[in-house]
DNA sequence: GATATTGATTATAGCGTATAACGATTTTGA
DNA sequence: TCAAAATCGTTATACGCTATAATCAATATC
């Protein structure tokens, strides 16, 4: 039986009691916020021994692929603001994974894996390969790639260009 | 030759400069996020002339949709600790919004919408109906229908059922 | 009727995010 | 060349969302 509108039992109310969640059912937002706070906590789980939040790998990746990036171009690229990245990487030199090195531009720093970052790096590429795959695991390699095909077509019109408001919509299929 | 990992232009070194995103380009909570955050800020561009947020939205919805409620039925259906319930009440009810009437259980209140909370929801549908539609517009109807069902498929198992480690995995398709 | 449980509340702490302001440095353009 | 503007990193700060523990009143349990 697939009910339509979601509904939670309510554990204080014995009796009936179901919840209706109305166009809730139907919202974008609140289906993707559901699934993103799902995956991050599988993530958080999952790196939870390493002590890894998914900022931090997501900062180690980039430094790790694009050595002597400067902070403005690292926050800028994972949408940190500079102001906040500045703990971020703080924690990650303090670690001894990263360092902040003179550049020649001497208001800025080149960042780079040390040795002992890059080594961990490859654990937590290890294990977000693992993350991954028991994400996907619920809906198969197929759907998840689906998946993230309509999640970028879905971002990046939204995120970048603005959508016009007297453009004609709902007919893209 | 069609790179696969996301690039971004970088606005300071002028030059080539472009980011490394590397297995970020494939990982579904990365793209869950960046979604989560594009849809909910045109979720707050389109609501912030009635100045009314996703979580009170959600709550006033909940509420309409099944008045008496009272506050842990609608918070635990919202996955809000009730603890942080009571100030999102507080201010709906500071608003004229909804009410806390007294319950035959004199521990608790049952909650409602005013007649003047009622009025708004109305047009809080048909705001979000406008959300909704330009939100699809860039991905269109159906894909918009199967990416809610792909959502659900994949934050249902992750969010209730727990994953087993020794359950064979990735070959759901 | 003593004890445990529930519902709402307060206080508090943590994290993520946002802005403003500052000092040092580099770039610019008159 | 030199003053003004822009850039980079940083600090301070504030707001929102989330999480936990503790409290009080009321109810349920046995």
């Amino acid at each position: 039986m697939t009910r339509k509108g979601r509904r939670l039992a309510a554990d204080a109310g014995d009796t009936s009691a179901e919840v209706d969640f109305g166009q809730l059912s139907q919202s974008l937002g609140y289906a993707l916020r559901r699934a993103q706070l799902a995956v991050f906590k599988n993530f958080r789980d999952t790196f939870a021994s390493l002590d890894v939040t998914p900022a931090q790998y997501s900062v180690l990746l980039v430094i790790g692929r694009n050595p002597g990036l400067k902070q403005t171009q690292v926050s800028d690229a994972l949408n940190i603001k500079r102001a906040n990245f500045v703990a971020l990487i703080d924690a990650l030199e303090r670690r001894g994974l990263a360092e902040r090195t003179a550049a020649t531009d001497r208001r800025s720093y080149a960042l780079y894996l040390t040795a002992s970052g890059r080594k961990l790096l490859k654990t937590l590429d290890a294990l977000n390969a693992v993350h991954e795959d028991k994400v996907a695991a619920s809906i198969g390699q197929e759907r998840r790639a689906q998946l993230l095909a309509l999640l970028s077509a879905l971002t990046a019109p939204l995120d970048g260009g603005e959508i016009d408001d007297e453009s004609e919509m709902g007919t893209a299929g």
